[in-house]
Formats: structure tokens, sequence, C-alpha cells
RNA sequence: GGGCCCUUAGCUCAGUUGGUUAGAGCAUCGUGUUGAUAACGCGGGGGUCGGUGGUUCGAGUCCACUAGGGCCCA
């Protein structure tokens, strides 16, 4: 009979699966969409709408996808979701970015082991290109199955040939604005491979150098300043003997104490004082005494002598010398060496590197003779530009100490042998020369910056950056345009660039690497100051790629006629204010006067759980499809959309399943509502609003406030605020606990077509069709997993909730009064009869709720039993209880609550206790409100 | 070493212009239900807000210093 009595109730029905199986099913709806051209649809859709453009910063092109990729890549793609819904023209043109070190020198490697080493740079290249197209391919998959909508096949690309002539084109603008120069700087450089490193072509070994302690005697004017009588030196300490020639400078740091220690074996010596003991010790300085001490400042521009060529060595400050080791007196040659660079650079000091690609002293006139022509190559033993250079300091007494030492010391990868340090001709775009810095400046006065301290990091990433380098000695790049004749002079000139980009982009940069500066150059008018062609060679440097992935918004956004210049937001990691967010503003300041820009959105980095760095080695830095595999897209999404990005994105596999949960509860919220809407056609069945059952108004209320506040989170991009501030209590406390939860009892025991029941249904669908929409951009599938099987109780439908529009709110749905009255209601609930309950419970007198009823005692002049009294009808339901009275007694001070097991009989049907039930033919005995419903179910029936 | 940023319950987040016993979800423990059932309800425990010192009648919420962490430089 309970089981008969069971089948007469309008239980849930819906094929929609409680559990996910997100891993499993995913793919088929991807699948689904794509077959439907979801993107195009969307396109198509909203093609007369506002644009809205977010340019694609491009992932290198080297690898498997990890969390950080997903995290930047999930929020574009939850924010355009967002947008195409509100109707924006959003065309979304993915990038990918290929060219440099990374895959060359992975490359590289890999040609290595082959046994051969003779690769010309072409075949180096086409190596690179398959490398590249593989993994762009893989990234590729990778984000479709995170549920990433965009135009996969209209792709950019830094390799394309177009993409390539137009930042040629912009290069020749550069160069047309005379700001492109020549100049020296210090790089790696590989003797034996005659070719410069670069930092990850480093590999650091023990090495045995010899160190030697050097005095540099000062002129007279500087022992007038420091009022030192002749001889005195200041002494420095090196590794490197043989970068002694290219001596320009002593640095001193300007906050040390430094002493002068009068000696009888070397004169005055000038060192740091925190080293003067081991320095005298070292070099066994006798009768040691100091006669002065000063700061390091008070030495700035005093000169001493080079040990053995005739020119002054100024002495300069520099922040970067240190106690730590030698004598606080640095050697300088800024040709060979990186802090020397800078200092000298910042003082107006020559970069000078005396050496030829061989590693051999040069004869300038200004190396002594003795030197010209030795290697500096230390391959097992002491060069013979270490072992020269000892000998002329030792002769004319300058080397006052010498002992070998072991220590670690850069080596090339490939040839195993010491690199050196070696100043070369670079290109460079002058910043200041045309204004660019300033107009960079002013530029980003205009930019919104979103978190708001954005401006501060990219502002300061561009008032210190010093000119541009832009070439590097690499083969896997977009190549200078410029040639050299014979003599190493290099011509370079804008339209002769112009003209070769018109080439590229028929065949791309290849032809540089496959053709003669004559077959180049056919068919192009030379400038009239340039040997001909036949006399040239083409220049062998490559572009800096951050002047790839930083003129994209030119090679992308203005040449598309589907997008537009500038663009409303460029949205990547914080690292990114120093990389692409500024190569981007100054290949665009410089060519087109202004930013690319409107808006620009910074997220941290995925982190530990204990907030530290992700290494390798830790297991959450597996790669994405790893993380996909274990918890599906959807789950991996509303991880990220959880999260407050600004700053850093802690990860875990406890972080995951939390979030995990959370959705399950989602989920299933989703599936209560379409289950109960199994015999609902909005169109016949629904309740004119204003007819609605008061806590169904009052659920409508919340909806309406939700849809504001969650709309006001998206536009904000504050997702984790949306999901974690609203979605999900919404979802937990307003529907799971409190609405879904008071709706069972009339859902389930109600005529199927009781107003009552209706009405919560009409809510219910209405509830469903808008939060569902609302939760889309953040769990795409599962959204739309839903929003089929509400309409067709299929899998898949053709009309995907991507292709809905955003909810508006009905102003219909605000009742803030009942609203209100509802919500102090289930407070009453809860702070007033819930322990009661409880402990009801604890004491076995009752199980669920229903078993129980509440007396209610008080005066109408108090206004919450007022309120009470008015619901009394409806508190039942509110309170889920079979039975409430509000009884009203006039004298009573205070409002009085009576909780015990409910009277009467409970209704097998029901499960509510009533006074009595009563007798119906076909079911035996059940409460009045069944016997009707029954009643209308056999009258529907026949 | 410098610039920028972060630090509230086990986890992820709220905490409005400084003002009564610091909130939510998840987790955990107990419990009810078995008509959302590998689901749902109810209840409990758990933070003094990284630390210290200030300003104030009063600070998680303002200031200074400090510790730990992150990104970018050097």
């Amino acid at each position: 009979m309970a089981q008969d009595l069971k089948n007469t109730l309008n239980l849930p029905e819906t094929a929609f699966p409680m559990r996910g199986n997100l891993v499993e099913r995913e793919p088929a709806r991807i699948e689904h969409w794509e077959k439907l051209d979801l993107y195009g649809k969307i396109q198509a859709k909203n093609a007369d709408g506002p644009s809205f453009i977010l340019h694609d910063g491009p992932p290198f092109t080297n690898g498997d996808l990890h969390l950080g990729h997903a995290l930047n890549k999930t929020l574009k793609d939850t924010i355009l979701r967002f947008k195409w819904m509100q109707g924006y023209n959003a065309p979304y043109i993915p990038g990918w970015d290929s060219h440099g070190l990374p895959i060359e020198h992975k490359v590289s490697r890999e040609l290595q082991e082959t046994g051969r080493t003779d690769y010309t740079p072409l075949e180096v290249r086409q190596a690179c290109i398959q490398f590249a197209d593989k993994f762009r391919k893989s990234q590729c998959q990778q984000f479709k199955r995170l549920g990433v909508l965009a135009d996969w096949e209209n792709e950019y690309w830094t390799i394309h040939p177009d993409y390539e002539a137009t930042e040629l084109e912009t290069f020749a603008s550069f160069v047309e604005q005379d700001l492109v120069y020549r100049s020296k700087k210090p790089v790696y450089w590989s003797i034996p491979c005659a070719t410069a490193l670069a930092e990850a072509e480093i590999e650091y070994r023990d090495h045995k150098s010899v160190s030697i302690y050097v005095k540099l005697g000062l002129c007279d004017a500087a022992l007038k300043a420091l009022a030192l009588e002749a001889p005195a030196s200041v002494l420095i300490w090196t590794t490197t003997a043989w970068t002694l020639p290219a001596n320009m400078a002593v640095s001193v740091n300007p906050k040390i104490e430094y002493s002068a220690i009068e000696t009888r074996n070397q004169g005055t010596i000038i060192v740091a004082t925190a080293l003067s003991d081991a320095v005298i010790e070292a070099c066994s300085l006798e009768d040691a005494k100091v006669i002065n001490t000063f700061q390091g400042s008070v030495m700035e521009k005093l000169e001493a002598r080079h040990p053995f060529i005739d020119r002054p060595s100024p002495i300069l400050l520099a922040d970067y010398v240190t106690t730590d080791s030698g004598t606080g007196c640095v050697h300088t040659a800024p040709g060979h060496g990186q802090d020397d660079y800078i200092t000298g650079i910042n003082n107006g000091i020559e970069v000078y590197c005396p050496l030829d690609d061989n590693g051999c002293y040069v004869d300038d006139g200004r190396v002594p003779t003795e030197l010209v022509g030795l290697s500096v190559l230390e391959d097992g033993k002491l060069s013979e530009a270490n072992r020269g250079v000892l000998k002329i300091i030792a002769q004319n007494g300058s080397l006052i100490a010498k002992k070998t030492i072991n220590h670690s010391y850069p080596h090339c990868w490939r040839s195993k042998t010491p690199v050196i340090f070696r100043a070369m001709d670079q290109w460079f775009i002058a910043l200041d020369k045309g204004g660019d810095r300033q107009r960079a400046l002013d530029a980003l006065d205009d930019v919104n910056f979103i978190p708001s301290w954005g401006e501060k990091r990219i502002r300061a990433a561009v008032e210190n950056r010093p000119d541009w380098c832009i070439s590097r000695q690499r083969t896997w790049g977009v190549p200078i345009p410029a040639f050299y004749n014979e003599g190493g002079e290099a011509f370079i000139d804008p339209d002769v660039i112009r003209a070769l980009a018109k080439k590229v982009s028929v065949n791309g940069t290849n032809i540089w690497f496959e053709q003669s500066a004559s077959e180049l150059l056919e068919g192009i008018a030379l400038p009239d100051n340039w040997p001909t062609a036949d006399q040239l060679k083409c220049g062998t440097d490559t572009l800096d790629v951050w002047i790839d992935s930083g003129t994209s918004h030119r090679a992308v956004l203005q040449k598309r006629d589907n997008l537009n210049w500038p663009a409303d937001l460029y949205l990547e990691g914080s690292d990114q204010h120093r990389g692409w967010f500024q190569s981007s503003l100054w290949t665009s300041v410089i060519a087109d006067k202004a930013a690319p820009y409107k808006n620009l959105l910074t997220h941290g980095f995925v982190v530990k759980e204990d907030g530290t760095k992700l290494s390798k080695s830790d297991g959450a830095a597996r790669p994405l499809p790893e993380w996909i595999h274990s918890y599906g897209a959807d789950v991996v999404r509303l991880w990220i959309c959880s999260q407050d990005y600004r700053g850093d994105v802690p990860v875990s596999d406890k972080i995951v399943r939390n979030v995990s949960n959370n959705y399950r509860n989602m989920r299933n919220t989703l599936r209560f509502q379409i289950s109960n809407l199994f015999d609902f056609n909005a169109a016949t069945n629904a309740v004119p609003l204003a007819d609605l059952n008061a806590i169904d108004k009052w659920a409508l209320d919340e909806l309406a406030q939700l849809v504001r506040k969650v709309t006001e989170a998206y536009e904000a991009y504050e997702f984790h605020r949306a999901f974690k501030d609203l979605i999900d209590p919404f979802c937990a406390n307003v529907l799971s606990a409190t609405y879904h939860d008071i709706l069972k009892d009339r859902l389930y025991t109600c005529a199927p077509n009781d107003p009552l029941r209706r009405s919560s249904q009409t809510a219910i669908s209405i509830i469903f069709s808008v939060f569902t929409r609302l939760i889309a951009p953040l769990v795409p599938h599962t959204a739309d997993e839903a929003w089929s099987y509400a309409h067709n109780n299929t899998d898949f439908t053709d009309e995907p909730i991507a292709l809905a529009d955003w909810p508006n709110v009905d102003t219909a749905w605000d009742q803030p009064e009942i609203a209100a009255d509802i919500r102090a209601l289930r407070t009453f609930l809860s702070e007033k009869l819930n322990d009661g309950l409880e402990s009801l419970r604890q004491q076995k007198a009752i199980g669920q709720s229903l078993d129980a009823k509440a007396v209610i005692t008080g005066s109408l002049n108090d206004p919450e039993f007022a309120r009470l009294k008015h619901y009394e009808s409806d508190l039942p339901e509110l309170f889920i209880l079979s039975q409430v009275a509000v009884i009203e007694n006039t004298t009573a001070s205070e409002l009085t609550v009576e909780l015990a097991h409910a009277d009467g009989v409970r209704c097998p049907r029901s499960w509510r206790w009533v006074p009595e039930l009563v007798e119906t033919d076909e079911w035996g005995p059940v409460s009045p409100r069944c016997a009707e419903a029954l009643q209308q179910l056999s009258h529907s029936n026949k």
C-alpha cells in the first residue's frame, strides 16, 4: 500500500545524471559544439553588437600546457562567454609564439644527438618549425579540451609569413624614425663555436683560475684629494687577468668605508676597511698601518692609472660592489662584464673590447704589441693571454700577489670550454631620442588597470628600461634586415626593409637564409649611398623575440577586418608588465603613437597550497591534461574562477577537491530543478507572477538580487566573488537548504495541476533558466548539459546555452516587502525553533521536523508576532512542521515558543500529522489534503 | 639589494566610510531522513584577523616597523 501511495506522488523525474562524469562526457559536448560551429554561430548572432576586443597573448609553443596556461585562458574564455551572452561582437583570435631560444636550444640539442654538427641555419630552422608546429597543435587540442571557444582555424602565429612581414614593416618604421642604432654590449661568447650564447646555454663547472692582486697608482690630483703621498694605489683583485687590457675604470661602493694603508713594501694601498686584514695577509703587506679612512663616495671621479697602458682608469661609484671577497675596489672592463658594462654606460666610459671572434687580442694600436694575437681561450691550461698579461704586470711591479683558485665558472654547453664575456656590436632602439619614453608614459594615463597597482609596475618598467637591445646572435627568429660590406659596415634602410617584407609575406623569413644578398635584393631599389648588392652580405642577427609578440597588435588587430585597434583588453600574468605588456606598448607608441590596449588585466601565479613557488617536481605542477583527466574541465575552470587571481593562486588536490564538492552541490541543485519540472510546460502551466505564492515571490526576489550582484561581479571580472560570494551561497542556502526543502512537500504531494504546485514550478523554471545562464561562463559544459536536459531531456541541444542572452532582471521579481517578511520568518526559524527541534530530535521525540508542532504565543503589539500571525497559514510549510499555532495573548509580555511532537495521526502519503485521516476508496486513510489530491488525480486519469 | 604585491577558521573567500559576541561555502564531528539517496536537512567544534608598536573612547579595517611568501629587476 505504501508503495502504491508513493506512486501517486509527483516525484522528480529526469535523465540528467546526478554525477557529472565530466572526464568521460565533456569531450562529446565539445565535439557537438564544433559540429554545430558554435563559435561561428555566436559571432553571427552578435555581428551587429557593440565591439569588444580581447587580444590574446600568445603562449610559447614548447611543451604541454600547465595550470598557468589554464588560469590565463580560462579567465579569457569566461570573460568572452559573458560578453557573448551580452551580445558583444567579440571575435577571439588565439595566438601562438614560436620563435626564440628555448625552442632553438631544445632542437639544437636534439640535432646534436644525431652526431652531425654541421647543420646549416636553414636546417635548424626547419627543425624548429616542426617542433613548434607539433606543440602548437597539441596546445590547441588541450585548450579546446578545457572548453575554450575561439576561432581556432584562424589563429595568429608569430611564424606566419604575413605576421613576419608586419613585424618587418614595423621595424622599418623604427628605422625610418632614425631610432635604430649600433652599439657594443657584452654577451657570452664561445670561442670554439664562434657564437654568442644565451644564459640557458651556459653550464657552470669548476675551473682553475689565477687570482691576482694588482695596484693601480693614483694620479696627483687623487693623491691630493685624499691627502696621501706617492706612491699610493687602489688595489684590485681579479680572476681574469686577460681582461686587464680592457680595464677602463675601478669601481668602489659609495657607502662602504675604505682605508688607506701605509706599507713598507708596496707604498700606500687603498682597500675596503672590512677587507684590509685579509688583503694584508694575502699580499704580505709589511708594517701595514692605517693612516686614513673615508667613504667610497669620497673617491668619485678620482683617477688611477692603468697598470700597463698609458691611460687613466677613473674611480667610479657602483652599488654592486661588496666586501664579500677581493679588495672592495673592482677592476672594471665594460667590454667584459655585465656590471662593468652598466657602470660604464652610466659614466660615459667606452665599452672597449679588443678581442676578435677567435678570442685573440686585436692590433688596434692600444693593446701592447707583445699581447697582440694572443688567445684568451683557456683549454686545460693557463691561456696565452693570461700568461702574457701576468708577465707584464709582474715585471712592472703592479702585481703584488697571485694565487690559484678553484671556482665555479660558466662554460659553453657544446664545447665545454670556459666562455668569455665579450662586447659585440648590437642593434638598439633609442627610446628617448624621439620622445617615445615620455609618449609611452603619457599613453599609460589612458589605460585602465585591473588591479590598479598594475600601473605602477609597468611605469617602473618603462621608466627604467635602458635603450632596447633588439639583436640576438641566433638563428631561430626574424632576421634583422641589415646588410654588411666587406669591412663590416652596416646598411639598413626603411624602404629596402618594406620591399623585403613584401617578399617575406609570401615566402616567409626563410628566404633570408636561402638566398644571397643579391638574390634577396633583386628588384629592390637600393639607396644611393649603398654599395651594389653583390658587394653586400646578409646579417646573421635575429630580432629579439619580444619584438615578435610585441607587434601582434599590428599584425592582428590592425590587419584583420573583423578586429579593431586598440584592443579593449589584454589579460596576462603579472610577469608581463615587463614582458608583453611593455614590448607591445613600445612598438605601439613608436609606430602608432598610442597604447595598443584600453584595459590591462593581470593575474598572479599558480603556487603550492603553502603559497610557495611550484617547482617542476611538485605533483601540482603536472600538465593540464592530467588535471583535466582527474577532475574534468568544469571543475578545473571552477577552481580557477573561485580564486582571487589578483594575488597568487594556490593549488593542490585538496583545493581542487574542495571546489569539486561545491560543484556537486550546484549540480544536484540543478538536477532537483530539472527533475521537478518534468510535467511543467511554461506555455500552459505557468502562473502569472502576481499570483505566485509568497514563498515563490520571495525566491524570485532573491533571484533578482542575485542577478544584479553577479552581473556586477562579472563586469568587474571578479569571478571569485560571483561564484564564492554569490552563486555558491545562493545555491546552498537559498535553494538547497531553504527553498527546495520547503517546496518538496507541495511539489510531491499536491495534485499535478494544483495552483500552489504550478506556482512553485513557475518560479523554479524561471530560477533555473536564469541561474543556469549565470553559471554558463564558469562551467560551460555543465550549464549546457543542464540546459539541454531541461529543454529536451537529452544530453545535447542544437540551441546551446552559449547562444542564450544574459539574463535581465524582470522588475516583477522584486518583492521587497514579502521577501523581507519571509527572510525574517526564516531567521525566526533558525534562531527560535531549530535549537528546540534539535533537542527534541536528540531526545528521540521526533525524527524529521514534520513530526513536530510549534505553538507560538505573543501579543500583536509585538511586530514579530504580528508578522507570524499574518503568515500563519504559510508557517507549516515555511518551517517544515506539521502544525503551527499562532495564539494571541494580549497579556503576554514576550513571545514564547513551545515545541512538541505533532498531534493526531501521520498521513502515510504526505507524512504530515493531521488531527484525523479520511478514508478513500482506493487508497485507504490519508490526510484530507491528500484525499483531495488523489481525487483530482483519479479525475484526470479518467 | 631594489620595485610592486599578498598574508582573516583545515581549504577557498566575505568583511561596507574604523563601532555591539569576526561571516559564508567546503572539510571535520554528531545527528535526522531514506520521496534530490555515492543526494538532502539540522546541530556542534574550530579564527582575535602573520607579528610588534602606534593613532583613537574604540582597529581585521588607518600609520610605522617586522616576519613569511610571490612576480619582476639587480
